[in-house]
DNA sequence: TCGGCGATTTACGTTAACGTCAACTCACGT
DNA sequence: ACGTGAGTTGACGTTAACGTAAATCGCCGA
């Protein structure tokens, strides 16, 4: 029905209502090595590619990873098929690095989680226990 | 067999070393309103309450909380037992905006899996391809 | 009495991740 | 020809979260 699935482009405008950042962070990212976006002109023309990459760098940062980490793995993953095997190891060294990370999160949550409880059930019995309650 | 549970405290480069933080670190989290530790003339006294608060903290900052965030939810719990019913919503407010991040964590943390198995399944190919392969 | 050691205060320095201009350029519609 | 709107390039500003260094204090043991 589309015409034959056209590769898409974005302005930069488009990628940053998209994902509900600035323009300046979007350049930000490509000046940290984060995007390459194809030029046309002085324009910068954002493909797919860009768009993927993008998303995977925010989801980063709301994990807690820095630019440069994110960057690090975007660099080694894009030699992927032709890097040696030096590049490779590194690699499946920071993937197990941020395994790591991520189940320490999970057991953070895990934590937080029965903090907020705690605190909720206080809270409530708190709320119940004033003179002119009526919670809703 | 412990004399009776005697009400412990810290110095600051105990709890320093505890936590794998700077003195410097503990010293600006009070200043930020994070930890109210009791004087000895001009030097600290930490408690298990500080203890806790600090753990809590550096827990929150793992999982993207900035101290402020942290800091609002802190000064609520510890007005807690007759906090008037705004403050006592308020807190729900946040501890419900907490839960909603920490929800979204999760989900990120399941793709973010996702896309390190992509990765190293693609690298661990590429490894295989090599001719001079030798995985360990 | 002196020397350390641990702690404190004050203050300026630093880094990451953008924000905020100002001054263009370029294509487009009228 | 002209304004308008989107995009670009510097360049400097800002904020959070500490780092770092210098001067000072108090106590304890030889």
């Amino acid at each position: 029905m589309t015409p034959d699935s056209a590769p898409r482009t974005y302005s930069i405008s488009e990628l940053s209502r998209m994902f509900e950042v600035t323009p300046r962070t979007i350049r930000f990212y490509e000046q940290e090595g984060l995007l390459e976006p194809e030029r046309r002109g002085q324009t910068r023309i954002y493909h797919d590619k860009d768009r993927v990459r993008l998303k995977l760098t925010l989801r980063g940062k709301r994990l807690g990873f820095s630019l440069g980490e994110i960057r690090e793995v975007i660099e080694l993953y894009d030699a992927l098929p032709d890097g040696n095997a030096r590049q490779l190891r590194r690699l499946l060294e920071l993937l197990a690095e941020k395994r790591t990370n991520l189940q320490r999160q999970e057991e953070d949550i895990r934590l937080m989680r029965k903090e907020l409880d705690d605190v909720e059930g206080r809270c409530r019995e708190a709320l119940l226990a004033l003179p002119e309650n009526a919670e809703g």
